[in-house]
RNA sequence: GCGCCUGUAGCUCAGGUGGAUAGAGCAACUGCCUUCUAAGCAGUGGGCCGGGGGUUCGAGUCCCUCCAGGCGUACCA
């Protein structure tokens, strides 16, 4: 549970507060003033390690020199037994403080005491959270935005889960409504073309053109032969629904696990309309005034929802007034339910019924539109959707192939799934790959660059550090030494700029974590471990282990080891193998 | 029109909520293995942080406004 960075960080925030306190009582400065000065990691080393502005901002409320304040407070400075062994003035008057052995020996002691938990923390408080990531559609294959879907859904469940929240990974399976009737359609389109000859029987115009159709209506043949030509056209239908979807979903599940991904439940959007919440979902609206009748058709008065929304949230009405906003349909004039009005209920289960606090739901950018209509709806039923609804929008894989764009669609049956990407690239480099940019950043996927550049993607430089250092320690053990315990080693023998790096970068890992679960940004994850891996591999360069005085030796393999820990800790969290070997 | 996302080195991107001289990786060039894994390390070159205004001690970061690209704006899901 320690978290390092943030406990040197209040212990400056704690030291310059009573100096200042201290100088204030001994006459040196104005008594009295509240100062929020912010303590940073400065970016140059030799500005110390971390550093205060406390003197730059006490400047105003205190009428003194941001100099003149910081030497007070330097003079009232007491570092004993602090994680610091020096501070000083530099600058237009910052106060930089300098790590010392206490601090680093903590680091090592730390990894050491919690081992895999090590970045663990109670944020979340045991606050239950459910992230529902991929739902894609179950009427064909899944494609390159639902693996990159998949990855970051997984690992943010991952980070937030080690941040202490009880989390629940969750696929909406699309079952009802139009797409559906598209998917049934088509595969009884095929069904009859098997029957009667391709020719005489047209297939429906918006239907799905993918060979997996026709190979559902030939499966449906083989086992039932023309058995089901005769039934009423509506059971026929239904039953190849039931049918197509019999094989999708195992088949997205499946594909899935291959990607170390597995979920907590599927839920069926067919059971809210057949438990009747739909229907009550709507009548709550409808009974908290937020619809109308309107062409034969109920809609939910979106606008006015909205509008509330934005006010709340602090745009000014000027403008709300110019935004162009819509209502939508609830039910439609044909008696049947928009997948919005599902929509709402299946959030409205989620928030009520089974009582998440928040629910992260990662959707393509394309559908960024529904964002705030959804959370405005979810604030029509009294759910606070607007804070507990999370939508993490990923902007979309653009795929290509030799550096040219190949267009997506599932139409048209163009599209290169997700299972066959794992026949060429390994699921430690897909996951690496697909967790390493920002959910907010297009992600280019080339295939051939992919299956090409196999040993250029940082997953192996990562790796590989982990494979050295376990080949180092194996080395070690076989001359006869073995890893010490931290508190064995003296961690100012580690005075290195590399090594005191190394452990600096081992302390960040609890809030890299942190981080990455407040931005939902599980690509933090990856870019903290390729810059550890570097911090490793440049202290693996630069101090040697073997042939070194044997303290300095074994705190360095120590250190190596602390490493080694980390790293498998980290890649352990983003779903992808710490090799021993390479 | 309105809305969301993006614009930082030739390419791919960081920049942890306003801090000191803007950083990595790839690509290019130059070095480093008789000693712990060279899938590594060190070095060199490379920048009007899209443009312009503002806010303040201080802006890649916050506000306004343009420009460019992507996406969306259904009684589809």
């Amino acid at each position: 549970m320690s978290n390092l960075i943030q406990a040197a960080r209040e212990q400056v925030s704690a030291l310059t507060q009573s100096a200042y306190e201290k100088a204030a009582a001994a006459g040196r400065l104005p008594a009295g003033a509240e100062i929020r000065a912010k303590v940073d990691i400065p970016k140059d080393v030799s500005h110390g390690d971390y550093a205060s502005s406390f003197a730059l901002a006490a400047a105003r409320s205190l009428g003194k020199s941001p100099r003149e304040i910081a030497e007070a407070l330097l003079e009232h400075l007491e570092l004993n037994g602090t994680y610091f062994d020096k501070a000083e003035i530099a600058g237009p008057g910052f106060l930089n403080f300098t790590l010392g052995r206490k601090w680093f020996g903590e680091v090592l002691a730390s990894v050491e005491r919690e081992g895999g938990q090590y970045g663990q923390s109670d944020v979340g408080q045991g606050e239950k959270v459910m992230v529902e990531f991929v739902s894609a559609n179950p009427t064909g294959p899944m494609h390159m935005g639902n693996a990159r879907g998949g990855v970051l859904g997984d690992t943010l469940a991952a980070v937030l889960e080690r941040l202490g929240y009880d989390v629940w990974r969750e696929f909406y399976v699309n079952d009802a409504g139009n797409q559906i009737h598209k998917f049934a359609s088509s595969i009884d389109a095929r069904y009859m073309q098997i029957l009667l000859g391709e020719d005489n029987v047209p297939f429906p115009e918006e239907g799905y053109h993918g060979e997996d159709i026709k190979e559902l209506a030939q499966a449906i043949y083989a086992a039932h032969g023309e058995g089901w030509k005769e039934l009423p056209e509506s059971e026929r239908l239904e039953r190849m629904a039931e049918y197509g979807l019999s094989v999708n979903i195992p088949k997205m599940k499946s594909d899935l696990l291959k990607y170390g991904i597995e979920y907590d439940q599927w839920f069926l959007e067919s059971s809210l309309h057949n438990s009747g919440a739909v229907a009550e979902t709507v009548a709550e609206l409808t009974s908290r005034g937020w619809t109308y009748e309107k062409d034969g058709a109920l809609w939910l008065n979106t606008t006015q929802l909205l509008k509330e929304k934005f006010l709340r949230e602090g745009k000014t009405q000027e403008q709300v007034d110019k935004l162009d906003l819509k209502d939508d349909v609830l039910c439609r004039a044909n008696g049947f339910y928009t997948y919005f009005a599902a929509d709402i209920a299946y959030h409205s289960n989620k928030l009520k019924e089974r009582g998440y606090h928040t629910a992260i739901n990662i959707w393509g950018a394309d559908h960024h539109g529904h964002v705030a209509r959804l959370q405005a709806a979810l604030d029509g039923l009294g759910l606070d959707g607007s804070h507990r609804l999370v939508i993490v929008l990923m902007q979309l894989v653009n795929l290509l192939q030799d550096g040219k764009p190949v267009r997506m669609s599932k139409r048209s049956g163009k599209t290169i799934a997700l299972h066959d990407l794992l026949d060429e690239i390994s699921v430690d480099a897909a996951r690496f790959f697909f967790n390493n940019s920002k959910p907010t950043s297009p992600l280019d996927f080339d295939l051939d660059l992919a299956v090409r550049q196999d040993s250029d993607n940082p997953v192996y430089y990562v790796q590989y550090a982990h494979a050295r250092i376990c080949s180092l320690c194996a080395k070690m053990a076989e001359e006869g030494m073995a890893v010490p315990s931290a508190e064995t080693v003296d961690a100012s023998l580690l005075s290195s700029g590399e090594e005191q790096t190394l452990m600096k970068a081992l302390a960040r890992f609890p809030e890299e974590i942190r981080i990455a679960g407040r931005d939902y940004d599980p690509a933090q994850i990856n870019r903290y471990l390729i810059s550890l891996a570097g911090d490793f591999h440049r202290f693996y360069n630069a101090d040697r282990i073997k042939g070194e005085e044997p303290a300095v030796a074994a705190a360095r393999l120590k250190l190596a080891d602390t490493t080694r820990s980390v790293l498998a800790n980290g890649l352990a969290l983003i779903g992808v193998a710490a090799p021993e070997r390479m």
